[in-house]
DNA sequence: ATGCATGAGGC
DNA sequence: CCTCATGCATA
């Protein structure tokens, strides 16, 4: 009742696509004024078969099937994540990012992954997987950081991309910015203010060279030289934190925001990414297995970018198609910290157990389903929350476990130039 | 930068 | 129903 339970979320029309749509439509339901959670909606939400959204899916499916389901018991790669959860949950140590192996024989060097270039069919997309499976009884978690296990995820070739993207590609020469903000207002930050690095807090028991961009300023132009690795290995954890960092800075040095590189990379590769996705590569916030399918996009963006000294290319500003959404629903801090203990309790709650929660929570089932699934999702990404990158170079390490930092650190600056 | 959401693909 | 990749909408 009060947070839209049984709401039909009224279609309207949004023809208008970014933010200008001004919902009018919420008088669905009726929401009660102390309800534990609004949720507003602004468009219509799904319910026609009008929009059917074919998104990049060529590797999705191909990755999808490589890690089909998994069991609870894998759940937590990573200990870092929460002190509390990680006592209850995690048990197999393992840091997501330094790549000090404790249980795991690390050596996710290269494999034998390449590119077939003879893909068996489009619709299965199963080119790239053949991983010795180590099926143990359990735990054979397919994608450990650092682990063997991700070692193949370099197939994806650009290119082949069905519908959606027609609109994005442009026949002709597509430079890196198919954007239109010019990046002549370079260099108008600290250069020396990005971040440094000191991820090897995980749990400090070795960890091997980590380079350390101290001793001399580290950007300078450096061109090209990124990581050693192209894009044909698979890169280790390192790499990737390095090679987000690097792109990082090049990025904002060469005045894109992270949307304009999203758009960017559609108008290369056909592959469109949201900002949201950038952001969370470069703040290491994605699975390791997408971390390693990004950054060779991602790489050649980055090549493109920098070799363009300044190419203003005409930008096509596509509008989006309609896409029906539930609104967001914004959950109370108070239920947020119930769902918290919950989650502590038990990660996997069954059915039953979410409906009586989300009974006694007042909130809708699928509300509190989705919210577990993010739960885990966010259980496994790379860098473990409250993970201090510490700004500087990489000297003073918190001890960020220690009940619930806050961890500050987020450095968050200026990112949303045009927007 | 992130919280909630959608959907494809798998069991 | 889950996981996983991704993104709209938001704080």
């Amino acid at each position: 009742m009060a947070t839209a339970t049984s709401s039909p979320y009224l279609a309207s029309n949004r023809i208008l696509s970014t933010g200008s749509i001004v919902h009018s439509d919420r008088g669905v339901g009726d929401m009660q004024p102390g309800s534990t959670a609004v949720t507003s909606v602004s468009g219509g939400y799904r319910g026609d078969s009008s929009v059917k959204m074919v998104q990049s899916d060529f590797m999705q499916g191909a990755i999808a099937t490589s890690n089909g389901g998994h069991m609870l018991s894998h759940a937590h790669q990573w200990v870092t994540s929460l002190p509390h959860a990680a006592a209850v949950a995690a048990a197999e140590a393992g840091s997501p990012w330094s790549p000090g192996p404790v249980g795991m024989t690390g050596s996710p060097q290269l494999q034998d992954v390449k590119r077939n270039s003879g893909r068996e069919d489009l619709h299965s997309g199963s080119a790239l997987h053949h991983r010795s499976s180590h099926l143990g009884s359990h735990q054979a978690h397919t994608g450990a950081w650092g682990g063997t296990s991700a070692a193949h995820i370099s197939s994806i070739s650009e290119g082949h991309q069905q519908q959606q993207s027609l609109i994005y590609s442009q026949p002709g020469g597509f430079t890196v910015n198919g954007m239109l903000s010019s990046p002549g207002s370079r260099s108008l930050m600290h250069p020396g203010m990005v971040r440094g690095e000191s991820p090897d807090l995980d749990h400090g028991s070795h960890h091997h060279h980590h380079h350390h961009q101290h001793p001399h300023h580290p950007q300078h132009h450096v061109g090209v030289s990124h990581d050693a690795q192209s894009d044909e290995d698979t890169p280790t954890s390192d790499d990737l934190e390095h090679f987000a960092k690097q792109f990082k800075q090049r990025r904002i040095k060469l005045g894109f925001t992270q949307a304009d590189v999203g758009l960017a990379l559609g108008t290369l590769y056909g592959n469109v990414f949201s900002q949201t996705t950038i952001c969370r590569f470069e703040a290491l916030q994605l699975s390791f297995k997408n971390m390693c399918k990004l950054k060779p996009l991602l790489n050649k963006w980055l090549e493109e970018a920098d070799s363009t000294t300044g190419s203003p290319t005409s930008i096509d500003k596509i509008a989006a198609q309609g896409r029906k959404r539930k609104k967001r629903t914004s959950i109370e801090v108070s239920v947020k910290g119930a769902l918290e203990s919950h989650f502590l309790k038990s990660p996997k709650p069954a059915a039953q157990e979410i409906t009586s929660l989300a009974d006694s929570l007042q909130l809708e089932k699928e509300v509190v389903r989705v919210w577990f699934c993010n739960r885990r999702q966010k259980e496994k990404r790379m860098t473990p929350p409250g993970l201090p990158h510490s700004p500087e170079d990489g000297y003073s390490q918190v001890d960020n476990m220690s009940a619930g930092t806050p961890s500050p650190s987020m450095d968050c600056k200026r990112m949303f130039s045009d927007t």
